[in-house]
Formats: C-alpha cells, sequence, structure tokens
DNA sequence: AAGTTTCT
DNA sequence: GAAA
C-alpha cells in the first residue's frame, strides 16, 4: 500500500448495473495531484486530436501514459507501445495513478487491477464522446476505471446494446466510475461539455483518465 | 469504427 | 431520437 487514506468518498456509492459502479468523490482529495501529473504527461507525449477511422477529426484531444497508449486513425483503433507523435515511449504512469486505478477497482469488486494504460482525454467546452464500446483491450477480464476532472460533463451510461436505454449521469471532479463483469461491454459516451460560467481553478476544460489493461 | 448535421 |  503506498499510504492509507489518499482516496476515499463522503457520498455514498452508485450501482449502476452490474459491475457498474459510480464513486462519487471518491479522487476528490488528490485532484490537485492528478492534474500536475496531467501537465507533465502533456510535456512529454502532447495532447492531439487523431483522426476515426473514417477520417474525422475527434473533438476530444488524447494522449496516454503506462506501456501503451491508444490510438485512431485511418488504420483503425491501437494500442501502441510507442507515441507515434515523438516515436518514443508513452510518459510513465505516475504510482498515484496506479494507487487510484488500483482502489477504485477494488472497491467495485475487481480485485487485483493492475492497469497497462491510461488514456487521458481532454474535453474542451464543445467536445464530446459518441456513443460506443470499448472493444480494444486484450483482457476483457479488467475492469474500466475513469476518473473526472475539471469541468463536469454528461456521462450516458447503456446496456450490452446500442438501442438500450440510456442514464444520465453528471460526472464532477473528483468523481470516479468502474465497469466490469457484466458491464464491461456496455455502450458509453459523453455529451458535449458545458462551459464554465466561471474559468476554474486548473482551466475552463474537462479531464477524463480512463485506466485499461490493454494486452 | 470513440462524427456531424438535419429533420421530426 | 432517427436518418443520411
Amino acid at each position: 500500500m503506498m499510504q492509507p487514506d489518499l482516496f476515499g468518498t463522503a457520498r455514498p456509492d452508485v450501482l449502476l448495473s452490474a459491475g457498474a459502479l459510480f464513486l462519487p468523490d471518491f479522487a476528490r482529495a488528490q485532484v490537485g495531484r492528478l492534474h500536475a501529473h496531467i501537465q507533465s504527461i502533456a510535456a512529454g507525449s502532447p495532447f492531439r486530436h487523431m483522426l476515426t477511422p473514417g477520417g474525422r477529426c475527434m473533438s476530444v484531444a488524447t494522449t496516454s501514459c503506462g506501456s501503451f497508449g491508444w490510438t485512431s486513425g485511418r488504420g483503425g483503433y491501437r494500442y501502441m507501445a510507442f507515441d507515434p507523435e515523438t516515436r518514443q515511449a508513452w510518459p510513465h504512469m505516475p504510482p498515484i495513478f496506479r494507487e487510484l486505478a488500483y482502489q477504485a477497482a477494488a472497491r467495485a469488486g475487481f480485485a487485483e487491477f493492475r492497469p497497462d494504460t491510461c488514456l487521458v482525454n481532454r474535453y474542451a467546452p464543445g467536445a464530446r464522446l459518441s456513443l460506443h464500446q470499448d472493444l480494444d483491450e486484450g483482457d476483457m477480464n479488467a475492469p474500466i476505471v475513469s476518473v473526472s476532472l475539471g469541468l463536469p460533463a454528461v456521462f450516458l451510461w447503456g446496456g450490452a446494446e446500442r438501442r438500450d436505454p440510456r442514464r444520465r449521469i453528471t460526472l464532477c471532479e473528483g468523481d470516479v466510475m468502474v465497469w466490469g463483469g457484466d458491464s464491461r461491454m456496455n455502450f458509453h459516451g459523453v455529451e458535449p461539455v458545458q462551459a464554465a460560467a466561471g474559468a476554474g481553478e486548473h482551466g475552463a476544460c474537462r479531464y477524463n483518465l480512463t485506466f485499461r489493461k490493454a494486452r
């Protein structure tokens, strides 16, 4: 254990579906450190707007840290061991990132989660992520852990099929979502981020950390 | 294919 | 939300 009580939550957990747990405020006490690490990661592997396989520019800007990074392009979605922009390894995953993912997964019933990649998404106002499934990972037994920072956003939580009804959940700074098991393939997305009335402490963007086991 | 616009 |  790194240190006790780094993470925790005042508000109660919310079970969304089997294997899907919303942990409000779970990372709230560490958001300053998490933002600082995002800045360091972006200094090594800058945020960039990738193209979808269809050739459209994503509204979300992405980078990664860890052993692999998620990439998208004409050739499809891929996890790569090297950043194709810098031609160097992705920045290392900070220990506090690993610990956060580990503790959140354990709380949701997924023991011993050892993510090998963390996708870092930056949502400027207007950016969104249309409904999709996470299908590119080699280990579907491992859950997904998602950490929200900066501006709030409405998260869409759907079911195993695209036509299934969706629940709209506002995710705020420090909130954590975990899904795996029977919910691992559920459709999900993010509605367009609204600009904040007042400038936030860490800039007027939403950031999201997504931890996965790519291989 | 992790988009976008338009119509209903 | 559906359609293109």
